[in-house]
DNA sequence: TTCCTTGCAAACGATTTGCATTGGA
DNA sequence: TCCAATGCAAATCGTTTGCAAGGAA
């Protein structure tokens, strides 16, 4: 029944966990895998055509959260947004644009990338606190709006 | 009557704006100028004391927001929180515990963050934006949750 | 049968707003 | 005087939870 990669991928990882991989929560994930940025439990809701009412959305994206399938992106005012897990999505920043409100995900070479993660772990240390995490969003102009 | 350099450049930036600074704002600035990262408007209100009721601190939040002296800081689930803007404070970045959900402003030795910046720079051109600012956002551990 | 999952409705916490009052310029 | 700022209470919005019903193992 997995229709896509994504979909397949995450039966798997949940059936390792022992934890069941329902409609609703195929439904979600299908969302989110078809969105091209973050999505909030409303925008969610409307993405699958109130296939599952809100509360139970909520209850499907903190089990999802959870067993690491999806990670919320706070961007916004009052609204959590939820994207897919690097482990499925790859690691990427956000370009934000000052001017029309885009979001972009990009990815970065690796040279680079691991240049930021060097960064991050040396002023980890210099804090006494362990990264575990980092975000880098560049706010800016983006092209259309230059 | 101003106690500090920061409550006077605050002071000028309104007066040139033609906007108030009456004792209500003066105090959730002064909270803003002793708070060691970020702050709710929960955490001001209690900070200053109950001085200022929750609904006028959240009309003085936004009055100060649209005037460019604080900016809002997404970093936790459902929850605002607001710094000086970085004309006042300088330019900093933070670490978020995943733990205990605490913000720190950490500020990267020169040297790094001119690093930081050149990155920001390149990754710019690849992407033909044109980087106005960045936030680089730390989430781990804390000293206190390791 | 035994849990886990779901749906509905009510509860909750953060934030906003209507409205009457206060207070500076 | 006049408009902006304030305080209170009620409303709103996103999110969470209690509880009873449905479904898979």
């Amino acid at each position: 029944m997995p229709a896509t990669a994504i979909d397949r991928d995450v039966e798997q990882h949940l059936r390792t966990k022992e934890i069941r991989y329902t409609p609703g929560r195929r439904a979600v994930v299908t969302g989110l895998a078809a969105a091209v940025g973050p999505r909030s439990a409303a925008e969610l809701h409307a993405d699958i055509n109130n296939l599952v009412p809100l509360s139970s959305l909520y209850r499907t994206l903190a089990v999802l959260e959870e067993a690491g399938v999806i990670v919320p992106h706070f961007g916004t005012k009052g609204l959590t947004r939820y994207e897919l897990a690097e482990w499925i999505t790859g690691h990427h920043h956000h370009l934000i644009c000052i001017s029309c409100g885009a979001v972009d995900d990009i990815d970065i070479p690796a040279p680079h990338e691991s240049e930021v993660r060097r960064l991050v772990d040396e002023i980890g240390e210099t804090a006494n606190f362990t990264p575990v995490n980092h975000t880098l969003d560049i706010e800016g102009k983006c092209a259309r709006c230059q």
